[in-house]
RNA sequence: GGGCGAUUAGCUCAGUUGGUUAGAGCACCUGCCUUACAAGCAGGGGGUCACUGGUUCGAGUCCAGUAUUGCCCACCA
């Protein structure tokens, strides 16, 4: 047959998928016929995703493979369904992560700090780094398929992008929402910077509480209190007390001399103490601690700052403690009380302990000016979004997590002091406020450097010096209208860039065409690890800047975990590359796996063989395809009504079955029920396509049957594999794509495919002019074809084969050991077969569709009828609505005994429980009568097996 | 301390508004290299749906509580 095939097709194929030898290159072509470029388009609705954009510095990892392989999906359904989609792509600064990675390639290279290389120098050597590496991994979700529109690739340090960044700084300054303060921050003194509440990560930690003495100045006695960070002592202002503790209320306005410092503190009253919680005496420590802060302010306590900005002790500490370690300063300070003997009680103790989100570093509460915006009206703009259905959760329940965090949400820190970001557009006076701006040669004991007349100084910007903020060219500074000017050395939090993503990319704040026509975007996909410090913050500038959601949907996915059900991680090294998988199995079979496991938000635990379920599914399809385009004959030039006129029962049937799976899956892509798309298409290709339709076709298919059945198997074949490739391609866009072009070529354009009906476009789908399929319509499903009552026909139908197959198996298996083989070989030729029917109408539906019965269960033509003579000796089955009889030799009848023995006993213990259900008076008289009656034909059934079964057993004898 | 999930076959998970003898993939057992595919085909075995109560004629599904587990939030030193 393979000679009638045509030749170019038959090359194509190898019996295994090979998705390295399909990949790259449709890849290729969908880029050169330009096919991910989206510009505005009257005639088509928009459909846009912004990319949650990747770390710069970040490499793909399997979180990225699904959070892209389900944007993907999404954007290639929309595509194939008519709208003008566009996928925005790009990459976040991602500052102190980036200079991270830059600084340790310079100390180790250089053995240089970034203070010795200086500022302009290390920028200068980020962006250098960014042009080389930055790019990985877009090119990595490039071997994922993700189908991104790849010439508006955006960085959020793009001129276009700072500029946003810039605007919307002024701007939320004009509006009185952002301002410069000096409170407690979260401080990592590894990164030398501040984090905000949310990049701050709390674990629980093994440490110590310790108990202290502290004596009174008056030689009455001493106060012990108890506290985690001894060396913290050493700025204590004050010891306070519960103002209910009747133990200690004697002592309140008496002084503390405060050990190894040789300073007076006060002893005061204050209700943050928690009663009965250690000693009942809290030493306060206002500048490094928040409840001592928040103490600190109530009784207008001085603040005393010990620490440097890399964690060590300042010159605030007497000299012996200065330039230690933070850790070796609770040492030594624990060792030096306890000479003195002012050491109490030390316990284990758990406590919460902040982390640096980068670096993992314990973080410091540390007192400096900072500049912060003042979230509160923003966040009712962003409750109402969601309150009135402008922005959607799915998962739904995610929508009550974000309402919570705005909620009570606190003012968000925003200056950070590094040097990669965008810098504040902030500038000083230093003519008029020089009081409050001191610029000092570098290296004395102050906070930030900037170069100036080719010399290095370091500067403090005081609390009250007042800043000009302002979106004037920072090259014509620091000369600003005559006066001298410094500019703030902060740079915006990452995040605060990454805010205006939706709008930033589109050309905010300008009018541009793509922002007027794409935004507000459709749909968000990402994780739930960043509702609050990424979607929550979107959502709020969106509403501010431009009074639109900056999407209508956000898809939260779960987060893909270890087989043991841990985080992927380097340390733990259970990491799965999905470079690996895509090498090992293909990008389809990744994107497939991980798109079917993706159910309501739960989280994916997978280990590398999961993955062989999509590589054997693509697999499968390439075989499927592979019969249909090979093994077929050319098309004899039949017409629609030539094929209409022979289509066959089982013909009906798939196509039914086909457009209620296009139904199905159109319904749950709608719905972002991935996992049920999935399901969808896998069960109707593998299942009811390949096991039962194709099994079915072979017949037709050879040479020496009738060219119209053969012509009509020939079309449907085609149709089913024209429809599925377009249901697989957004999931599957590598192998239905490659196989779209193998249909081309074997059967024309698709309107030829059609089975006599005009082609339904989607409304205002695109034109196919390169013929691929990721341009082509996505099937609606016509109705016409859905015939729910032939389907259950063709279920009913296939159990009759089942049971017909099983009588061969379960011979095999109730025979001893040493005879499978040989029973398996005498049952192996085509069966005699009897079905005698309880009604004349299912005898006659048995009749018209016998061949199917023969070819599938491979037996001759049965006899069927209500009064079928049955074979002796045979075998009996029981069917919904008759019996199957199999004509047996008489060395089986032993066999087959016990196998009857085995069918009745089951039967014997179902029926109890259905008559159990009927005796019961409430549920006759309660239960909607259809399922009564629905029992009762249950009951009928399994009695009429019963009978019939034990009939055949006496037969037997 | 609070909030939100999860708990169904050996493993990973489905299970729509309560109603067939609870499903799928992997693993397992049996037979089959049947020319699309052994990464396959065919037939099987395997579950007190975490536990305890409750509502109901009827509960994997609804309610209450318990246990185990995960994630998020939170200033008890």
């Amino acid at each position: 047959m393979s000679d009638a095939a045509p030749a170019n097709a038959a090359e194509s194929f190898s019996t295994q998928y090979d998705p390295k030898a399909v990949e790259d290159r449709i890849y290729a072509q969908w880029e050169k016929a330009d096919a991910f470029h989206a510009a505005p388009n009257s005639a088509r609705k928009p459909y846009a995703i912004m990319i949650p954009p990747p770390n710069v510095t970040g490499v793909l990892h399997i979180g990225h493979a699904l959070n892209n392989s389900l944007q993907d999906t999404l954007i290639r359904y929309q595509r194939m369904r008519g709208r003008e989609t566009l996928w925005m792509p790009g990459t976040d600064h991602a500052g102190i992560a980036t200079q991270n990675v830059v600084e340790k390639q310079i100390a180790k290279a250089e053995k240089k700090s970034r203070y010795q290389i200086g500022r302009a120098e290390l920028i200068k050597r980020i962006w250098g780094w960014k042009e080389e590496y930055g790019g990985t991994i877009l090119k990595q979700l490039r071997k994922l398929g993700s189908s991104c529109d790849w010439a508006r690739t955006r960085f959020t340090m793009d001129d276009g992008l700072s500029r946003a960044v810039r605007h919307a700084f002024v701007r939320l300054h004009n509006d009185g929402l952002i301002y410069r303060g000096k409170y407690l921050v979260n401080w990592c003194p590894r990164c030398c910077t501040t984090l905000s509440d949310d990049e701050v990560e709390h674990a629980d930690v093994k440490g110590k509480l310790y108990e202290l003495h502290y004596p009174l100045s008056d030689g009455t006695g001493r106060l012990t209190v108890a506290t985690t960070r001894p060396e913290t002592m050493l700025g204590d202002t004050a010891v306070a007390v519960h103002p209910k503790d009747e133990r200690y209320t004697q002592y309140v306005g008496k002084f503390i001399d405060l050990p190894l410092t040789g300073r007076k503190i006060p002893v005061i009253a204050d209700d943050a103490l928690e009663l009965g919680f250690g000693t009942g005496c809290l030493k306060v420590t206002p500048a490094h601690d928040p409840v001592d802060y928040q103490i600190g302010q109530r009784h207008k306590l001085p603040m005393i700052n010990i620490l440097t900005e890399r964690g060590t002790l300042n010159n605030n500490v007497p000299e012996a403690y200065r330039g230690l370690d933070r850790n070796k300063a609770r040492a030594k300070v624990m060792d030096d009380l306890k000479a003195l003997e002012l050491v109490g009680e030390v316990k284990d103790h758990m406590q919460s302990v902040g982390h640096c989100y980068r670096c993992a570093t314990i973080v410091e509460p540390f007192l400096t000016p900072q500049w912060y915006v003042k979230m509160k009206p923003l966040a009712e703009q962003a409750i109402a979004a969601t309150n009135d259905g402008r922005v959607k959760f799915h998962p739904e329940r995610w929508t009550k997590v974000y309402l919570r965090w705005l909620e009570d949400v606190r003012d968000w820190a925003i200056s950070r002091q590094i040097w990669w970001g965008h810098q504040l557009p902030v500038w000083y006076d230093l003519d008029e406020n020089k009081d409050h701006i001191t610029v000092v040669p570098a290296g004395e004991n102050d906070q930030f450097d900037i170069e100036k007349d080719g010399k290095r100084y370091r500067y403090i910007i005081g609390e009250n010096a007042k800043p000009i903020v302002t979106l004037e060219d920072p090259e014509t500074l620091p000369q600003y209208k005559g006066k001298t000017l410094l500019r703030d050395p902060d740079v915006l939090d990452t995040w605060f860039s990454s805010a205006l993503w939706p709008m930033s990319t589109l050309g905010w704040p300008d009018k541009t065409p793509e922002l007027d026509y794409f935004y507000p975007t459709s749909t968000l996909v990402t994780d739930r690890g960043i509702i609050y410090l990424w979607v929550a913050r979107m959502v709020m500038m969106g509403m501010k800047n431009t009074g639109r959601e900056p999407f209508k949907d956000v898809y939260i996915h779960g987060t893909v975990l270890d087989d043991q059900g841990r985080r992927m991680s380097k340390s733990l090294g259970n990491g799965i590359d999905p470079l690996v998988v895509i090498d090992q199995y293909g990008a389809d079979a990744l994107r497939f796996t991980l798109v079917s496991m993706t159910t309501e938000g739960q989280d994916l635990k997978i280990n590398m063989k999961r993955f062989e379920m999509g590589r054997n599914f693509a697999n499968k399809i390439w075989n499927a395809a592979r019969f249909a385009l090979t093994t077929i004959s050319p098309s004899s030039g039949a017409t629609h009504a030539e094929i209409e006129k022979n289509l066959r029962d089982e013909d009906r049937w798939i196509l039914s079955r086909l457009n209620s799976t296009v139904r199905d899956m159109t319904a749950a892509l709608d719905g972002f029920n991935y996992s049920k798309a999935a399901g969808a298409i896998y069960q109707f290709f593998w299942d009811e396509f390949c096991n039962w339709y194709i099994e079915l076709s072979k017949a037709r298919l050879q040479p020496t049957a009738e060219a119209g059945e053969r012509e009509s198997a020939r079309a449907v074949l085609l149709y089913v594999l024209d429809r599925s490739l377009r249901l697989l391609h957004p999931i599957c866009p590598f192998i239905s794509e490659a196989l779209w072009a193998e249909l081309g070529k074997v059967a024309g354009k698709p309107g030829e495919r059609n089975l006599g009906r005009a082609e339904t476009l989607a409304a205002g789908a695109p034109e196919n002019p390169n013929g691929l399929l990721m341009r082509t319509p996505w099937p609606e499903p016509e109705a016409a074809w859905i015939d729910a009552e032939r389907e259950a026909q063709f279920a009913s139908l296939f159990e009759t084969v089942i049971a017909t197959r099983a009588v061969r198996q379960k011979l095999i298996d109730y025979s001893p050991k040493d005879k499978k083989k040989e029973v398996s070989a005498t049952l192996a030729e085509p069966l005699k077969v009897t079905i005698r029917a309880s009604d004349a109408a299912l005898a006659s539906r048995l009749k018209s569709q016998a061949h199917v019965l023969m070819q599938m269960a491979n037996v001759l033509s049965p006899e069927i009828g209500t009064d079928a003579a049955i074979p002796k000796p045979s075998s009996a089955t029981a069917i919904k609505g008759g019996t199957i009889y199999v004509a047996l030799g008489a060395d089986l009848l032993p066999v087959e005994k016990l196998r009857l023995a085995g069918e009745i006993q089951q039967i014997e213990q179902y029926i109890p429980k259905v008559e159990g259900k009927l005796k019961n008076e409430n549920f006759v008289k309660n239960a909607p009568p259809e399922v009564v009656l629905d029992e009762r034909q249950r009951l009928a059934e399994a009695q009429e097996k019963l009978a019939t079964l034990k009939a055949a057993l006496t037969e037997l004898g």
